[in-house]
DNA sequence: TATTGTTATACTCTATAACTATA
DNA sequence: TATAGTTATAGAGTATAACAATA
């Protein structure tokens, strides 16, 4: 801190502010880049707020879905949440482990499962989903209600394809 | 389409539209959600724009950081993409050996490299940006271009934290 | 002692292939 | 023949630990 020889820019080095980071040039102005840099910040307040319930942000998803969504198959639950089906199984089965939900075989295809959140599950759910939201009122709260409401249209929209 | 044995619901499925998925709940208002499913909409159309330049996402992002900050260290641009100097290692030796960009020692401190941009790495930064904005125009048909400004404004500010 | 670049390694996330049981 | 669930596995992406060179 109270250092006599002060950091200095010795070498080629002109105009870079280090305190703000280096310049971010056309980058800046790429939707992409934004976006996964501000999910980057949503996510991980979203992530400290689930580990109490000893969530992931992908088990709180995929319970979630399966609330609002009785007797989904899982097959359903990996093309909602945009992942393969091998890889849901892992999900499923610590969500079932911990009596979240339940998993029973289809009456009229016996391939398939319904899913369905216990009583447990659903209180969950709730509770987690309240505290992701304020994480993310935190998280977001240079932005007044409106903007965040037109951030969120936005990002529908963007999900929406060429509507 | 025309089938005789239209596909029903026989089994507990009530109200659920097929074609437009299954309801969301209470997870479509949150903004981390849907800045991740944003998100993959916008990546996939980016790294498809990057593909015929043999550029990932995060070798362009570090190509551009260094075109636009001439002797940068690894440290500094590690930091500013957010991730860690031993993962950085792997991309600015592809960007060397690929002759995009020059890694020399510095001469004020031996332990830092300086790094900077060759007139081909340049060439290649321009034409892969203008590209991804292209493919981005393209994934945000749907928004104006006044739309698109306030959309980067927003995420600019969730990123600068809470000011 | 602390920091930079580096290697090795582990852990997570995601994708593919193959199997089974059912249709 | 096709599909749902499952397992195994491979490939990315990311994180930690330790080391040599330098400060």
């Amino acid at each position: 801190m109270s250092n006599s020889t002060e950091r200095q820019v010795t070498d080629a080095d002109p105009g870079r502010d280090q305190e703000r980071g280096p310049e971010q040039g056309p980058v800046r102005d790429l939707v992409g880049y934004n976006l996964k840099r501000s999910y980057l910040v949503v996510r991980s307040a979203a992530a400290a707020a689930l580990e109490p319930h000893g969530l992931r942000v992908v088990s709180m998803t995929a319970l979630s879905l399966i609330v609002d969504n009785p007797d989904i198959a899982p097959s359903e639950l990996a093309e909602a949440l945009q992942m393969e089906r091998s890889n849901i199984v892992v999900i499923i089965d610590d969500l079932e482990t911990r009596q979240l939900i339940t998993r029973t075989r289809s009456k009229s295809d016996r391939r398939r499962f319904a899913l369905m959140a216990t009583v447990r599950g659903r209180r969950l759910r709730d509770k987690a989903t309240a505290d992701v939201a304020v994480s993310e009122d935190r998280a977001t709260s240079m932005l007044t209600a409106e903007e965040k409401a037109l951030l969120l249209d936005l990002l529908h929209r963007i999900q929406g394809g060429t509507s």
